[in-house]
DNA sequence: ATACGCCCCTGGTGGC
DNA sequence: TGCCACCAGGGGCGTA
């Protein structure tokens, strides 16, 4: 589920939720996610009032009263259940923990696979923390510039969609992102980063930014008030041009000569890409 | 510095 | 029905 967009989505449902609230009781299940998340979490978190939220990349910042900030990463397989005030279901398996509110609500953090992370950092140096330190510019913000993505691809080897998976070079492309952005922008997902630079750069920046951009305004859609407790995808699942469409004809040169959607494996993933349109 | 394979963990799906 | 292989939206780490 959790590349930008959902991580954007679940960042603004959470804040329509959270901002202002006081958090009243922490329940923590378990605390072995990624890495062990603090084992004091729930009482260094009962009493704060959350003032904000942030996301960099696919991290979401909660900000707290206390000038600390509580970090959250969904890995692959998180998300957030939103209780109700009054909503007496039993705990889902795999949530590890939940905050409640002085109105309450309660936000649980559901992680089967545990890929995820929580942490409790400084606010005032949240950038230097270790898993913030080494993200690259946000791809809708004013550092993601054609100077800064020709710099940043040039002289690289290595295949155009490894290139874009690298959270240093640019923070919260996933694999689906990087297939539909590579497809809009008609670039093979094996073409070398380094022979990227120039025009093909000038179609993938812009290709970038407005695959995320209709991400956005989709999951918003479905998910702009609440985070979606049975987890699934906002609306922009149904607008998936090439990605786990192995077989089928490509959208934008339907049948003969073209064969479809091919997939491949790079890295251990699977890419997705039409052979025909994608150079 | 860069690139690659492997690992973490659980669950769903499809084939036999 | 049962078992098994394979796949899954992430990313860190050790090794060449």
């Amino acid at each position: 589920m959790p590349e930008l967009p959902e991580v954007e989505t679940v960042m603004r449902g959470l804040a329509a939720r959270l901002e202002g609230r006081v958090l009243t009781r922490v329940e923590q299940r378990r605390a072995d996610l990624r890495w062990p998340m603090p084992a004091d979490l729930p009482a260094r978190l009962v009493g704060r009032t959350v003032t904000g939220f942030a996301r960099r990349g696919k991290y979401i910042l909660a900000r707290l009263d206390d000038a600390h900030s509580l970090l959250l990463h969904l890995g692959m397989s998180g998300r957030i259940l939103l209780r109700a005030p009054g909503t007496n279901i039993p705990p889902p398996p795999h949530e590890h923990v939940v905050l409640h509110t002085n109105d309450g609500w309660a936000a649980g953090f559901v992680d089967p696979r545990r890929f995820g992370a929580i942490d409790l950092l400084a606010t005032a140096t949240e950038d230097r923390h270790r898993l913030l330190v080494g993200l690259g510019p946000e791809p809708l913000g004013p550092d993601f510039t054609l100077a800064y993505l020709n710099a940043a691809l040039a002289g690289r080897a290595t295949p155009a969609k490894t290139a874009l998976l690298d959270q240093s070079l640019v923070a919260g492309l996933g694999n689906i992102y990087v297939a539909e952005a590579l497809f809009r922008a008609r670039i093979s997902p094996q073409r070398r980063a380094g022979s990227i630079p120039g025009a093909r750069a000038a179609r993938l920046l812009p290709a970038i930014q407005a695959t995320l951009a209709d991400a956005i305004a989709a999951g918003g859609s479905s998910l702009r008030d609440y985070v979606q407790p049975d987890g699934e995808l906002g609306y922009f699942q149904h607008a998936w041009r090439v990605y786990g469409k192995a077989g089928t004809p490509c959208p934008d040169c339907p049948g003969p000569p073209c064969a479809g959607v091919r997939r491949l494996v790079q890295s251990g993933r699977s890419s997705f890409y039409c052979p025909t349109l994608q150079r």
